[in-house]
DNA sequence: TTGATCATGATAATCGTTATCATTTTCGGG
DNA sequence: CCCGAAAATGATAACGATTATCATGATCAA
């Protein structure tokens, strides 16, 4: 037990830019690690209000950017106009295959395409920094439900 | 000049759906050919406001719809919660790698990309149906610039 | 020309998100 | 332990992009 755990770096994100850690951001904090989804600020909110009425939104959505910026959550944008927030500690880059009829989703990583990706930059003269990859289809489900 | 035009392609498409074809469509249809460039629903009202004072922008984000539909225009989305639209007949399918400092964009394909997503895709199940890459990155001049 | 249908423009409404601000909480000295 | 400065909160207003509504105007086929 001698690892950081995920609270311990939030403190100290937060203490290094003379912020405080408090109650509520506590909460959030453990409702958005006990979660294991891609949750949009919306539907964490509600997850919280459960256990305490009087929790802003505003809050949850302040701290999930302050989360972000911590390294220990990561904004993912599906495209449906929706901020989503998944796992950053210990999980490692992903991309995502998106199932267009049920909406499941799912994390997919190949190392080839991300030397490619690397090596197209290289050549149109950009120094790579990130990159955003969603795969659409149908999944094995849904296809044998119907076409 | 036996070709079909785009002009040809909308309105058949507006007539299979028992649509018609307007003035303003014609407007909207033309300056969105015009002009080479990822264009927002607002710039291009903007633009044809030059022309005509009296086009309304519902109008322009309506028609952009429609030109999606058609397959006359394809939706981009940089993730800056700005939709934007970019030609699409005769032009391939691409992606895009964005400057993080200037926001210059340019058009990329990689076909043992494309081909990959292709393979991962079925590895988990799906058929692919489409998908959305962007690369982040900066780019040549920027590094110039500083850094 | 004449309805019937479709399209338009102005505007209100929506939705996710962010800003504002008065109030409350926190925390390090005294 | 208490105080006051600084930071955080929650309620709510504001925002920006987009969509819905709806009365009015244009279009078309007979």
């Amino acid at each position: 037990m001698t690892g950081k755990t995920e609270k311990d770096i939030f403190v100290r994100f937060l203490a290094d830019r003379g912020m405080r850690m408090t109650n509520q951001r506590g909460l959030i904090l453990d409702a958005f690690l006990r979660t294991e989804k891609h949750l949009s600020p919306e539907e964490l909110y509600g997850l919280i209000r459960r256990k305490d009425r009087s929790i802003g939104q505003a809050t949850v959505y302040r701290t999930l950017k302050l989360l972000s910026e911590a390294g220990l959550a990561r904004e993912v944008d599906f495209g449906d106009g929706v901020l989503r927030y998944e796992h950053s500690y210990g999980h490692e880059h992903h991309d995502h295959i998106i199932c267009e009829r049920c909406h499941r989703n799912m994390e997919v990583v190949d190392e080839r395409i991300e030397e490619l990706q690397e090596r197209l930059a290289k050549k149109y003269g950009f120094r790579l920094t990130g990159h955003k990859m969603y795969l659409y289809g149908i999944c094995r489900e849904c296809r044998k439900k119907q076409g």
